[in-house]
DNA sequence: ATGCGGATTAAACAACTGTTTAAATGATGC
DNA sequence: GCATCATTTAAACAGTTGTTTAATCCGCAT
C-alpha cells in the first residue's frame, strides 16, 4: 500500500499537520490547502499519498493512536496486581492527564473528543479496540467497591459517572475555563482535580457499597 | 431592529430551520442553502432578514434559549424552599432530562454542546446569563452537604463532577450508545440514570462531608 | 387606478473547496 | 549518458460556498 521505504518524509509531515489541523478545527473546517501549507508540501500531495481528504483523516486518527501507545505503552494493564483503590486512582489520574495534556497527547484527546461527539465511521474501530477493553476492565473492578448485588446497567452508570467527571474538563473546557479556571490553571491544579475526582468517586462507591446492593 | 410586526413568518421559519441544522450538523457544515430549502424560502432571505450566516447563528442561539425558557419557565429558582437533597435531585434530573430530550429541548442541548466544545463569541453571553447563575446556586448549595471547611476550588471541582456525570450522556452519546446502550435506551432508563447520578453524588458528598473538611 | 415600500425572487458574483492533470524534477540502475 | 521510475509541481477543473444585485411581486394608502 505504501511505496518504497526510503524516507516518506513528505507523508509524515502531512500526517502530523493533518493531526494538528483536524484536532484543532475539525474535519469540515480543515482545508487540504491548510494542511499542505502547514506541512510545506504541494496541494496535490494529499491525493497522491492518501487518496482523499477523508482517508487522510482516518490515517491521521490511527497515527494519533500509535503516538499515544508509543508514550503510554501498556500502562493500564500493568495495574492488574495493584489493590482496587490504587487501580481506580491510576485509571482516573491517567485519563485526566491525557485529556489535559498540551502536547501531542492533547492533540489526540482533542481529536477523540471530536470523534466521540460527532462520530465518523472510524469511531466503531476506536471503540472496539481501545475503549471497550478499558470499559470491561472497569466492569470487573467496580464490584470490588459496591458489591455484586447491582444491576449490570447500574454498574455501567457508575462507570459513566467516573468517566464523565474527567471528560467534562476536555469536552466542556471553554465552559470550565470561564466558570472555574482555578480547577485547571496549572499542573498542580490538574493533579488536585484528579485527586478530588478519585476521592469523590471512592466516597460514592464506598458509601453505595455499604447498602449491600440496591436494585433496579 | 425588526420590521413591522405583521407575520414575520419567513423569518421564524428560517430561525427554526437554522436551529435544527446548526444543532444537527454544526455551523461550518451547515449551508445557507440547506437552511433555506428546509425552510422553503429563497436563498437571499437569510441575508435579508439576518445580515449574514454568522449573525443568523447567533440569533438562532438566543432563539433556542427563549424556547427553553418558554417550556421551563423559572424551574430552578422555584426550588429555593426545598430541602438541599431535593434541590440537588431536582437539579440533576432537570439537567439530564434536558440533555436527553428528543424534541426542541434536545436541539437546544445539541447546539449548546457544540458551543461549549467549540465556542464562538456567543458563548460568553450564554455563560454569564445562564450558566453562571446556576453555578453560583450550586456553590451555595454544596456546603450544605460537605461542610464549610473546603477550598473554594474543591467546591467547584465537586460541582464539575456533578455536571460531568450528566454531560457525558450528551457530549459522548455515540460512545455511550456503543458501550452501554441500556443506560439510555428508554425514558425509564434515563430516569434511572438520573436517580443513579443523584445517589452517586449524594453518597459522595455525604461521605466527604463526614470528614469535616479536608484541605488543599 | 396609481404609486409607494417592503418582501421575494432568479440570477449572478467572486472566493474557495477537493481533486485531477500533465508536465517537470530528480534519483537510480544500466 | 540514458531510460525509468516515483515524486513534486503549477495549473486547471468542476462544484459549492456566502453574498449581492436588480428585477418582480404584492398589499395598501392615496
Amino acid at each position: 500500500m505504501s511505496q518504497l521505504d526510503e524516507q516518506d518524509l513528505t507523508r509524515d509531515r502531512i500526517l502530523q499537520a493533518a493531526l494538528e489541523s483536524f484536532a484543532e478545527r475539525g474535519f469540515k473546517a480543515t482545508t487540504v490547502r491548510d494542511i499542505c501549507s502547514q506541512a510545506g508540501v504541494n496541494v496535490a500531495s494529499v491525493n497522491y499519498y492518501f487518496r482523499s481528504k477523508e482517508s487522510l483523516y482516518k490515517e491521521a486518527l490511527v497515527y494519533s493512536f500509535k503516538e499515544v501507545d508509543r508514550k503510554y505503552p501498556p500502562a493500564v494493564l500493568a495495574s492488574e496486581l495493584l489493590p482496587p483503590e490504587d487501580r481506580l486512582r491510576l485509571f482516573i489520574r491517567t485519563l485526566l492527564l491525557r485529556l489535559m495534556d498540551n502536547g501531542q497527547l492533547g492533540l489526540h484527546a482533542k481529536l477523540m473528543a471530536r470523534e466521540i461527539a460527532e462520530p465518523t465511521a472510524a469511531l466503531d474501530y476506536v471503540v472496539e479496540t481501545v475503549m471497550r477493553p478499558r470499559f470491561e476492565m472497569l466492569r470487573t473492578l467496580l464490584p470490588d467497591f459496591v458489591g455484586d448485588g447491582w444491576d449490570a446497567a447500574d454498574i455501567d452508570r457508575f462507570i459513566l459517572s467516573l468517566i464523565g467527571q474527567c471528560l467534562i474538563y476536555r469536552h466542556a473546557r471553554p465552559m470550565v475555563e470561564r466558570l472555574c479556571p482555578e480547577t485547571m490553571s496549572s499542573p498542580d491544579a490538574i493533579n488536585r482535580t484528579a485527586e478530588v475526582i478519585f476521592e469523590f468517586s471512592l466516597a460514592a462507591l464506598g458509601q453505595l457499597g455499604t447498602g449491600i446492593g440496591q436494585r433496579t
